[in-house]
DNA sequence: TTACCCATGTAACCCGTTACATGATTTT
DNA sequence: AAAATCATGTAACGGGTTACATGGGTAA
């Protein structure tokens, strides 16, 4: 489990109430992770058991208390251990590969229709990182003071643009890939037989 | 959930136990998808209530009766279905960018020790990605005699590729900005001082 | 008046991993 | 003698998503 030192982690910027911890998670890693209230209260919790983190209590009238939770020092320590300790390799686990891979199944014209939707897909997500999120961490980083923090949190985000930029080049390559082995031959590649029609 | 859909898509090479399945996974899609037998056993049964493959039993003795699952016409039609319909973009959920994203909790050099291990990782990843698994498609297609899947295979595992790739270059560059910020100036990054040793 | 913001949570469910259970056969 | 292969499964646990529950204040 990640989020509890993501949790941690947001919590070196300032102390936070759960909400507000949301909020951050939407307006800066959303490009990389997520994590909904739901999840976020129970483990503060847990976070609070453990002494990671010091829970003070804000009284509030006609809506629920606040309950402000602020990183202790062993909190400190172990988002320090956690960050140093050898992270295994994420694996791509893309259901769209999936459907590349038994694309054999399918009329190559509707593979071709499926790589353009997902690469164009690809290409509003980037288009939105490199606008809005590029600039919501500019304002992020000005608002809160810690320009020490915008150059790694911008390398997040030029990851996942790298990411990004990666599918849709790999889209663009496969698209032409398959539209030769349309012209090359006629029958290695069924288009709109019957074979096609079975699976469909 | 993808991997009833991912079953389906080997049973059209050919019928198969759910351990076959696996050894199939196992040689083939391994590089971006994973399936346990205690995850395919199960699967396999809803499979069947759905109505998308049949089973027959192949009596053993001194072992349990293999059961061998074959897709079903409707089963085709699901497939096809599903690989047609729009698949939402997929995230990068690493942690790996969470901790770089919090990488200003620690002293620069800590954080170019990790990209590099990081990047080491990836590399060695990817070497195995070019050479055992790229063979294993060039060996599966022939075994098989499916030359129509071979490009799609490829294909996945071109992606696959591509995404490490991305990965290292991100590692190189993000290295090569840390060093640069390094010797820019000593203030707004720290090196080995206070500020360091209090999150380790 | 409708919808969104604030602010907390619980419960159910889905998917995936790990551990447990059985047990003969074959390879090292 | 030990380990891997074949062949089936169940149970427990972990982490994440969706739905449910409450309810006043504020903006469209």
């Amino acid at each position: 489990m990640s989020l509890k030192h993501a949790l941690l982690g947001v919590l070196t910027v300032r102390p936070m109430t759960g909400y507000e911890l949301k909020q951050f998670f939407d307006s800066s890693v959303q490009h990389f992770w997520n994590a909904e209230l739901s999840q976020i209260y129970p483990t503060l919790k847990a976070l609070e058991e453990q002494g990671w983190v010091d829970k003070h209590v804000e009284v509030q009238e006609s809506r629920p208390n606040k309950k402000i939770y602020e990183i202790t020092g062993s909190g400190r320590d172990e988002l320090g251990r956690w960050i140093r300790n050898p992270q295994p390799t994420a694996d791509l686990r893309d259901p769209f590969l999936i459907k590349v891979f038994f694309g054999a199944n399918l009329p190559v014209e509707d593979m071709l229709v499926l790589l353009r939707r997902q690469m164009e897909e690809e290409q509003k997500v980037l288009a939105f990182s490199e606008t809005v999120l590029t600039e919501k961490i500019r304002e992020g980083v000005k608002y809160l003071d810690l320009p020490r923090h915008g150059l790694f949190w911008t390398l997040t985000l030029e990851m996942a643009n790298a990411y990004r930029r990666a599918y849709i080049d790999w889209c663009e390559r496969s698209m032409r890939l398959l539209e030769e082995s349309l012209l090359e031959d006629g029958t290695s590649a069924p288009h709109g037989d019957r074979d096609a029609s079975r699976a469909g």
